[in-house]
DNA sequence: TCGGTTCTGTACCGAACGATACGCAAGTGG
DNA sequence: CCACTTGCGTATCGTTCGGTACAGAACCGA
C-alpha cells in the first residue's frame, strides 16, 4: 500500500499514503478516543507532521470522520457478508460471534467506532456525532431488513415484530462491544451469544 | 440540604454543602464525561471556586471518584430493591424497565457512570478506571446471586447456568444504557425489554 | 483583643491543546 | 533553465487545561 502516483499533477508529490495514514489514525482514535487522541499522537502514528495532516485531511474532526468512514465501510461489508448467510439465524449468530472475536482482539482497531465513542462531551462536533448515529443506524437497518425477510420467508413466525427483534439484537451487539471494551473475556461474551441465540424465536416448536 | 455545622471545629466554616456540591459535580461529569467536564464547568455548577474544590476534594480524579461513589451507592440500593422482588423474573424486569425509564429521562444525572464513561483515553486515571470496573461488577454479581437463588428455589430450570444468564442480562443492561445515551427512544428500548423478558427461560413449558 | 486555624477569592503557573505562517524542497509544463 | 504549483518541516500562535501561591476574611479558644 504505497503512495498512489499518477504522475500527472504538478507540484511536489505527497510522500505518504493517504489510506495508510487514515488507517493509522483510525487505530489511534479507536485506542484513545476522540479527545484522548492528540494531534501529536496522530501525527506520530501516521508518520507525518501537523501541517501535512491539515493539508490532507483538513481538520481533526474531519480526519476523524474520514477515518471512521473507512472503518464503517469495512464494517458494513462485514455485516452484509454475515447477514448473507442462508438463514437469518445463522447470519445474526455469525454477526455476534465474529463481533466478539474482533472486539476482544487486542489488535483489532475500531472497537468503539460504531458503538460508543462519539458521545456528548467527547469534543467531537455535533455534525460528527450525528454522522456517527447515522452510520450506527445502518447496521440496525440491515438487521431489520434481514429479519423482515426471514419473516417473509417463513423462517420466523409471522407474529414476529421484525423491528423489535432487530433492536433487541442490536442492543446485544452494543452491550457486547461495550463489555469487550471494559475488558470482558471472549469466552464469557461468547457464552452470552449462546444464551442470546439459544432464545432465537422458533418457528413453532418449543426451545427449552 | 444546607451546610452541616457542628460548631466545634476551629477556623472559617465551609460555605457550601459537600453533598450538594458532589451531586452537582456528578451531573456535570455525567453530562460531559471525564475530560469534557473542565474544572471551570465543575466549579460553576458546584457554586464554588477552584481552590475550595481542591481543598475539599483533593483532585479532579478524586472528585470524580467521590461523585461516582455517591451515585453508585444510590444505584446499588436501587438494584437491590429491584432484585428483592418475589421472583427473579420480576426483579430483572423491574431492573430493566426502571433502568430504561431513568436512562431516557433527560433529568437523570448518572447515565454513563456504571456503564461506559471511564474508558481508555478519557483522561481518568488507571486506578479510577479499575475502581469503576469493580463497581460495575457489583451489579453483575447481584444479578448472578439472584439468578442462582432462583435456580435453587426452582423458579428456573436446574439446567440454567446462572453465570451465563446473569451476564446475558447484564449485557442487555449495558446495551440499553448505551443506546439510551445515543438518544434511543424510551418506547423502543422498552420493546427491547419486552423481547428480552419474553425469552426468560421457562420452567418446563415452551415459550413461543 | 489576639494568636491560631481554616476557608474564600483573585490572579497566575507551566504544559498541552488545536491550528497556522512561512520559507524551503520537490515535482510539473514550457 | 525557468516560472509555477504543491507538499514538507520548523517554529509559533492563542487558548484552555489542571493545579496553586498568596493575601484577606471568618471562625475558634483564651
Amino acid at each position: 500500500m504505497g503512495k498512489i502516483l499518477t504522475g500527472n499533477e504538478p507540484g511536489r508529490p505527497r510522500s505518504f499514503c493517504v489510506e495508510a495514514a487514515l488507517a493509522a489514525a483510525m487505530r489511534v482514535f479507536a485506542a484513545k478516543g476522540y479527545e484522548g487522541a492528540s494531534l501529536s499522537d496522530l501525527t506520530e502514528a501516521m508518520g507525518i507532521n501537523r501541517p501535512s495532516l491539515y493539508a490532507a485531511f483538513g481538520n481533526k474532526d474531519s480526519l476523524f470522520r474520514q477515518a471512521m468512514d473507512q472503518y464503517v465501510q469495512a464494517g458494513a461489508e462485514h455485516v452484509a457478508e454475515c447477514l448473507a448467510a442462508p438463514t437469518a439465524r445463522e447470519g445474526v449468530e455469525r454477526l455476534l460471534r465474529e463481533g466478539v472475536a474482533r472486539w476482544t482482539d487486542p489488535e483489532w482497531p475500531g472497537l468503539c467506532f460504531v458503538t460508543q465513542m462519539p458521545l456528548q462531551g467527547t469534543g467531537a462536533s455535533i455534525e460528527t456525532r450525528l454522522d456517527m448515529a447515522e452510520k450506527r443506524a445502518i447496521v440496525e437497518q440491515a438487521l431489520k431488513r434481514r429479519i423482515a425477510q426471514a419473516v417473509a420467508d417463513g423462517e420466523l413466525p409471522r407474529s414476529t415484530d421484525a423491528d423489535d427483534l432487530a433492536r433487541f439484537y442490536f442492543v446485544i451487539i452494543q452491550g457486547l462491544a461495550l463489555q469487550a471494551q471494559h475488558g470482558g473475556a471472549a469466552e464469557d461474551l461468547l457464552s452470552v451469544v449462546d444464551v442470546a441465540m439459544q432464545r432465537w424465536p422458533a418457528r413453532a416448536a418449543a426451545d427449552a
